[in-house]
DNA sequence: TTTGAAATCGGTTGACG
DNA sequence: CGTCAACCGATTTCAAA
């Protein structure tokens, strides 16, 4: 991921609408100029200027996974064999639809991951066929989010 | 979170429509109108049911967090005291803006949290000084993410 | 559920303080 | 940086099929 710009500086004005924007994706830039008492047009040059900079990463409609059935949510250390490539195993794992976040971290685990389940017997599957069937894979350890207490991007 | 239904069916234009918003939520509705090849109306009114059935959690921007120097991802199991009520260490949590998820978690942890910091001095000083000094709270254990190699919502 | 049309509103640009 | 004005495209609603 590139970077373009680390010294971006943000006033106010900018803050307001990285606010609005990050709290609904699809709020007119024309009511975040009423809400700011500036003109659509000043607001619309803010957004290409942070745009440019690369601090917006893009906007994303949210899913809700439970109504789709996906009531389990679990963290999953991977212990991974010396011999093998940390990369050829994330290209697996890439595969596993239900696998959400991959990491590679500092500590015991190779490589931790965030995944989605309908329950427990979807939960163990993936576990133990697909995640465990992956080249490498020694063990795992599983911690299951009984509840997300929060949930948020970095304070603007 | 409440949940309106369960039982929502989706078809193959309600997936073409949320991938689309997924990816961008500002793709203009006219745009996916176009390309699953029915009119903005019909789009409109799919969305509207939607958005009822829950299955929509709203809209955002993505802000990257490197660009304003939080180059630091870690994940943290907290322990805490047995004595101790967690809803009261959550609402502490909330108070840090570094953290920006929290979960109840089987396992030796109570609480699992991910948190950004701009650099190793900088998580220190959340996971000491902020962290440790929540009541109750006995030990942290630290994983740091080197890469995030995989970052996505669940498959539609 | 879908459509087309109508009305309203938002996005985008360019010239200019 | 900011405004204004103008143009064009998007959203929303509704009657009809």
């Amino acid at each position: 991921m590139k970077i373009k710009n680390q010294n971006i500086v943000i006033d106010g004005i900018d803050k307001k609408i990285l606010r609005a924007l990050m709290a609904d994706a699809r709020t007119p830039i024309l009511e975040i100029a009423r809400q700011v008492g500036i003109s659509g047009a000043a607001i619309h040059q803010r957004l290409r200027k942070l745009e440019k900079s690369g601090l917006i990463d893009g906007s994303k409609f949210i899913i809700n996974p439970k109504v789709l059935g996906y009531t389990t949510m679990a963290f999953v250390g991977v212990y991974l064999d010396k011999a093998v490539s940390n990369p050829e195993a994330v290209k697996q794992l890439r595969n596993i639809p239900e696998v959400i976040e991959c990491h590679y971290t500092t500590g015991n685990w190779s490589i931790f991951i965030k995944m989605l389940a309908k329950d427990n017997e979807h939960l163990m599957h993936v576990l133990n066929k697909e995640i465990q069937s992956i080249n490498g894979v020694s063990r795992t350890e599983t911690f299951i989010s009984l509840q997300q207490q929060i949930d948020r991007q970095i304070k603007i």
